[in-house]
DNA sequence: CTACTATTTTTGTCAAGCTAAAAAAATGCG
DNA sequence: CGCATTTTTTTAGCTTGACAAAAATAGTAG
């Protein structure tokens, strides 16, 4: 990236940046790896993938293997089918190396929006290991939805604000501010914010799952 | 963009999602508009732009009336001679419909970097108006470089914390928190963190420019 | 009004975006 | 452990969109 000189100071900087034959800035290969550790944080196959996003299984293969560059519209169709922005493929690459994989900081959140305007925001640094750690928030009166659900891990989390209804195999909980929880994830379970104010939870997952 | 039911406690929604033939959203045709917006508020020409980029005039052209799209390489190239990031392209489609170009959200703003640690955060919806506010940020010592530089317009701006040195037409200020300025661009002007704390400044400019 | 600059339009090439099918690898179950 | 099934990778091939170069048009300044 040519970082500008600031023109409202200054003249121009002269150019420095003549057009480079290619080598791409290695933080622009990391689509390929971003979607595959989307797609498997969300349990798909390439075929379903695929199908969501209207591309062919072999192709989704070789893009998340970087061996081929998506066009734009077909990349904004993947963000969809996983539920993210555009954005999230390239958002890895603009921390700093030294933080890269290490920290987050607070502007540069990852952000997950769900239905009934439930929030994530990503605190760990990455889909792509085997923790990850979410600052949640729930609007009032917003639900997981009818249907509890398991799968394998296990989830643990803490109220920081407002109030959740979680129910888990059968039981119900209300927890306010202060209080936690964890279970085993293959416990069918689901949550609600019964209260007039926004929720927010630090919820902790492995294996990564959205 | 699919909006996943929450996979922690809801079984996947059922796929209503099947690859739409096209029509992408109307927030995707943005790209070209924001090109044309930054290379303005530069002050390049397409022919100037162009050869930054390694791309055709005509090529640009096209880029710019969203008659052609980019791939996703060129596009980087594009980012990076105007001094943005390639998610900038993106972000103004990210911003819900009620408040798009009337409100920036804290977490929404949009960031330029530039040498010296120098941050701008944009307050202003956008660039493509008459007017730019913006949030600047100096490191200690840092500063926009020997040569001051003039331009059409006029700017004015309050320094939140810190101290910032200022030199225009010859005249040299040094202002702390609570103290303001104003002048036309056309004169001669630079500045300065002369502290040893940051500094941040609001800032206002028209016509915008960066 | 004219000369020059900036932008758009037009024509054309070709390789990259992408498919479908086959092959290989991985997984799960008995 | 072997086998059937599923998942992923590889391969061969099509086509159209990414992109260049040049000509035409529009805009600007003196």
């Amino acid at each position: 990236m040519e970082v500008p000189r600031l023109r409202r100071a200054g003249r121009p900087a002269p150019t420095e940046s003549l057009p480079e034959a290619a080598p791409a800035d290695p933080s622009e290969r990391r689509i390929g790896g971003e979607i595959r550790t989307l797609r498997k944080a969300r349990g798909y196959t390439l075929a379903v993938l695929a199908e969501k996003c209207g591309v062919s299984v072999g192709y989704l293969s070789l893009i998340e293997r970087d061996m081929s560059t998506p066009s734009i519209n077909t990349l904004h169709a993947i963000s969809r089918a996983l539920g993210v922005t555009i954005s999230w493929f390239f958002d890895a690459g603009e921390v700093p190396a030294e933080e890269r994989d290490l920290v987050v900081r607070r502007n540069r959140r990852r952000r997950l929006d769900y239905s009934a305007g439930i929030v994530d925001e990503l605190l760990s640094p990455s889909l792509a290991g085997q923790l990850e750690l979410l600052a949640s928030r729930f609007p009032p009166g917003s639900s997981s939805g009818d249907a509890p659900y398991s799968h394998t891990g296990e989830e643990a989390g803490v109220v920081l604000r407002g109030s959740l209804e979680l129910w888990i195999d059968g039981k119900i909980f209300l927890l306010e501010a202060g209080d936690s929880f964890g279970f085993p994830s293959h416990l069918p379970h689901r949550y609600r914010n019964p209260g007039n104010e926004e929720a927010e939870v630090i919820w902790a997952i492995t294996p990564p799952s959205y």
